[in-house]
RNA sequence: GCCCUCGUGGUGGAACGGCAGACACGCGAGCUUUAGGAGCUCGUGCCGAAAGGCGUAGAGGUUCAAAUCCUCUCGAGGGCACCA
């Protein structure tokens, strides 16, 4: 036999694969269909890291394991190379990123080949493919149309590095998520997706799905649900319009200790726009307040109002001031302060000498009544703001018309219109006046290639400064109008690709609405039949980002009635009823980055050792969910290991009849054990099974065909090529891929005798070699007589004896 | 500040409440004419010559029995963070 050349090798079974459409499942008619989808990759670095690797072949063992357990195993693959991260990259490299995109596309499939994961590249896709993006613009159309999208003026954050704005979740402790640099608050007009119209059942649909513990407990607290009240306090005397001042509170039950209400900043504005004419000290505080709004921590600052207002339980006046650690955008932008039970209201009421109160607690839900509150759940989650000002998106499929805005307002008016009229706009136009979206036919609104797709940092996109793109005619009416120039966020791309992917090469389906007949970009019986997805894996990164908003599209696009999934144990329209978060891959104790210069190329590594060997020591590293540091020297065990492999097949090929029973009984443990790790992602473990497995036949003077069979079979999903490469020497023409996953038998994997654990007293004295299922009688006069434990014992009466069968046997003692 | 997760040899990590350190890396000794990043055998938690003792961040507790369960402290990582 030749010796292990895992070049060849590789690089045969992967056209050979690929040739014989192994890893294409029958999207049709698939009986055991198995949806196994791992987060798709975004091309923006010089190639794939060896992170991607460890991500992609932890979701790819598991899926070659569920292959050959009979399952019609659909794994895709595609690129998320539309969007920011892309774009900051081609920025970086001096190059345009349409053209960089082809670049990153040929280099990053070339490599994700040759990892040797089972990918349907025949349903592979990218995002900023028109084909794709098509549909990404059709489901911004379907939001707005149902009144889920819309436009506002709100402080929003910008990041002035990006030059565009970013969502809420994309600012991470104040930073951009992608460059890093500070992000500060604009008051912009923006498009939102109203995901807060989910809170509750984004929430509540938690409990019901199978996923990381941590990524679950990080979108609850980022969701924030907070049960409380809304009491008014009145203002008398009131010489101005505002009568009363209503705050939000989770507190009511501290009522009595109010001793001052706090206003934020905005809201005393907005007072001011009525007719509240404020101090000049307060009127100077406010434009300041306003102007400098930063998230950091600080010392507290304010200033009293002049205004008194009623505690409505205490009957007592108490002084409104205003002050900017009360938020705007979280309810009602007044708080009652209660500095006996608050320590941000103890800290300012210190500061401007301001009473204290130690009034007794009193029941929540009499106080609320009494004082005519009423209950109210408040959400910390923000609408999605979707809107950016940059060049590599999808164009926002929206053309604004001044005509169609005066009769939209005219038409969303509480003054009589008929329903005709009505009937003429959608949703979103009524909300948005002069709003219009681009008809379905006419998707995709093509990116064009722009020469200066520079951000340009004025809150507008470089597409604005495209005639030929802005200009247009509104579908509506036909008159003059002027298209959307902002992009939609990336997030956006990546929020129903999973969706696609089974569909990328179906029939074009359609569903009938009320008055015509809508395309859909989903064949909706394959959809039915592959998803909801069986099993995500990804990182833990994209916990508030991803994650949250791939299901607030999914329960919208679903209650909607343009989705159905097939069904699941999980709540209707949840698209991910199983999800497992991955562990970080660091690199000698840090983390990997390229200013340490310690980022590992997975290239090199395959060239020096084989992708096998890559793919099995990134897994036996630690728990695939937990990660694992990446050192060189490690590398060499299982070189090693897969080297005895490859020689084990070629010298002890030999027939046995008689099989081992030792030999034999290690086998069925290993398929057990091997099985079991691989179904909880515990892969590290299951490659110990493996080497202690092959250790075992070394020692073997021959070994029966049968036990190398099942060994192959066991070691196919971790290392792929060479497992195929064997099955093949064996004479086997069809895909070991294919086979099935081998069974054990649970009366052969118990041993006939047992080490039993002697203890004295829970101290470990001595162990002995009995039969299994040695009854304790038996046991306590086996063991009684042996030496050890009659020494150990001494004198000491027995007070107790603690049996546990096939275990162990402990002597308690009295004390001496 | 609040919430979550985690602290085990020189290293990565094993361990249904039941023999702590599986499997590897590294290291040590030996074998093999052996220049290859080789292979094979044995050893390798700490103290001790041994018997034995001590050991899972630290301190308590529950239990016949604790790395594992409970309480507190310390440390690391992550999420939220002036959200009333």
């Amino acid at each position: 036999m030749p010796k292990y050349d895992f070049g060849k090798i590789e690089k045969k079974w992967q056209k050979y694969w690929r040739e014989n459409r192994i890893y294409e499942p029958d999207f049709n008619n698939s009986k055991n269909p198995f949806y196994n989808l791992m987060m798709f990759p975004y091309p923006s670095a010089e190639g794939l890291h060896v992170g991607n690797m460890y991500a992609f072949t932890g979701a790819d063992i598991y899926g070659r394991m569920k292959r050959m357990q009979g399952y019609d195993v659909f794994q895709p693959i595609g690129l998320d190379g539309f969007g920011i991260h892309s774009e900051n990259y081609a920025l970086k490299i001096k190059a345009h990123p349409m053209e960089q995109a082809k670049v990153s596309e040929k280099r990053f499939y070339k490599q994700l080949e040759m990892i040797g994961n089972g990918f349907a590249w025949e349903e592979k896709l990218e995002t900023y493919d028109p084909e794709y993006y098509k549909w990404t613009q059709w489901i911004f159309v379907q939001m707005f149309k149902r009144g889920l999208a819309y436009r506002a003026k709100a402080p929003v954050n910008w990041c002035s590095s990006c030059k565009t704005v970013l969502a809420d979740e994309q600012v991470v402790a104040g930073r951009c998520e992608r460059c890093g640099s500070f992000v500060e608050k604009r008051e912009l007009e923006q498009w939102f997706f109203r995901i807060t119209k989910y809170a509750e059942k984004l929430l509540k649909n938690l409990e019901k799905i199978d996923w990381s513990e941590r990524v679950k407990i990080a979108q609850k607290n980022w969701i924030g649900k907070s049960e409380g009240a809304l009491i008014k306090f009145p203002i008398p005397n009131s010489q101005i319009s505002i009568k009363e001042i209503e705050v939000f509170t989770t507190r009511p039950d501290t009522l009595y200790g109010a001793t001052f209400i706090v206003i934020s900043p905005e809201l005393a504005k907005s007072w001011m726009g009525n007719d509240w004419r404020a101090p000049g000290e307060v009127k100077k505080y406010v434009a300041k307040a306003l102007e400098n709004r930063s998230e950091e921590q600080k010392e507290k600052t304010g200033v009293f109002t002049g205004i008194y207002a009623i505690n409505p339980a205490t009957k007592e006046e108490i002084p409104v001031w205003v002050a900017d650690y009360v938020l705007a955008g979280y309810g009602t932008g007044a708080i009652m302060a209660v500095p006996a039970h608050d320590e941000r209201d103890m800290e300012f009421a210190k500061k401007f000498g301001l009473p204290v109160s130690n009034a007794p607690l009193e029941d929540k839900d009499k106080i609320i009544q009494k004082v005519g509150g009423r209950k109210k759940t408040q959400y910390r989650l923000r609408d999605w703001l979707i809107s950016r000002q940059r060049y590599w998106g999808p164009p926002i499929p929206l053309v604004f018309c001044e005509t169609c805005k005066k009769r939209a307002e005219i038409s969303s008016s509480k003054f009589i219109v008929s329903k005709q009229q009505r009937k003429d706009f959608n949703r979103g136009e009524l909300e948005n006046p002069g709003w219009v979206a681009v008809p379905e036919e006419n998707l995709p609104v093509e990116l064009p290639f722009v020469k200066n797709f520079q951000p340009k940092g004025k809150g507008e996109s470089p597409l604005a400064s495209d005639k030929s793109f802005y200009e247009t005619k509104c579908p509506k009416c036909g008159g003059k109008a002027r298209r959307e120039t902002d992009v939609s966020d990336t997030f956006l791309d990546s929020a129903w690709y999973y969706i696609r992917y089974p569909s990328v090469n179906a029939k074009q389906d359609s569903l009938e609405t009320r008055n015509s007949k809508l395309e859909i970009p989903w064949n909706r019986k394959i959809t039915r039949r592959w998803l909801p997805v069986d099993l995500y894996t990804g990182g833990a990164e994209h916990s508030v980002l991803h994650l949250l908003y791939v299901r607030f599209i999914a329960l919208a696009l679903h209650d909607e009635g343009l989705l159905d999934f097939g069904p699941s144990d999980a709540p209707k329209g949840e698209p991910f009823p199983k999800f497992r978060a991955h562990g970080l891959l660091i690199k000698e104790g840090a983390k990997m980055s390229k200013s340490k210069g310690n980022v590992v190329n997975p290239d090199e590594y395959i060239k020096r050792f084989g992708a096998d060997t890559l793919r099995m020591y990134l897994m036996f590293l630690a728990p695939f969910e937990y990660g694992g540091d990446f050192r060189d020297a490690g590398i060499l065990g299982i070189s090693r290991f897969l080297e005895r492999v490859w020689k084990l097949f070629s010298n002890k090929r030999q027939e046995t009849k008689n099989i081992d029973k030792g030999l034999e009984r290690k086998i069925h443990q290993t398929i057990k054990k091997v099985t079991e790790d691989i179904e909880s992602l515990h892969y590290n473990t299951a490659i110990s099974a493996l080497m202690i497995l092959l250790n075992e036949m070394e020692k073997q003077k021959s070994t029966s065909r049968a036990s190398l069979t099942v060994f192959l079979k066991l070691l196919a999903p971790f290392a792929p090529h060479i497992a195929e490469e064997l099955w093949e020497k064996f004479g086997n023409k069809s895909s070991i891929h294919k086979e099935k996953w081998p069974d054990y038998d649970s009366k052969l994997i118990n041993e006939e005798t047992i080490d039993l654990v002697i203890q004295v007293n829970g101290k470990h004295r001595a162990t002995i070699s009995v039969s299994r299922g040695l009854s304790e009688k038996e046991a306590v006069k086996l063991v009684l007589g042996d030496k050890k434990v009659k020494e150990a014992l001494g004198k000491a009466k027995i007070r107790k004896t603690v049996f546990v069968k096939n275990r162990l046997i402990n002597f308690v003692t009295d004390l001496t």
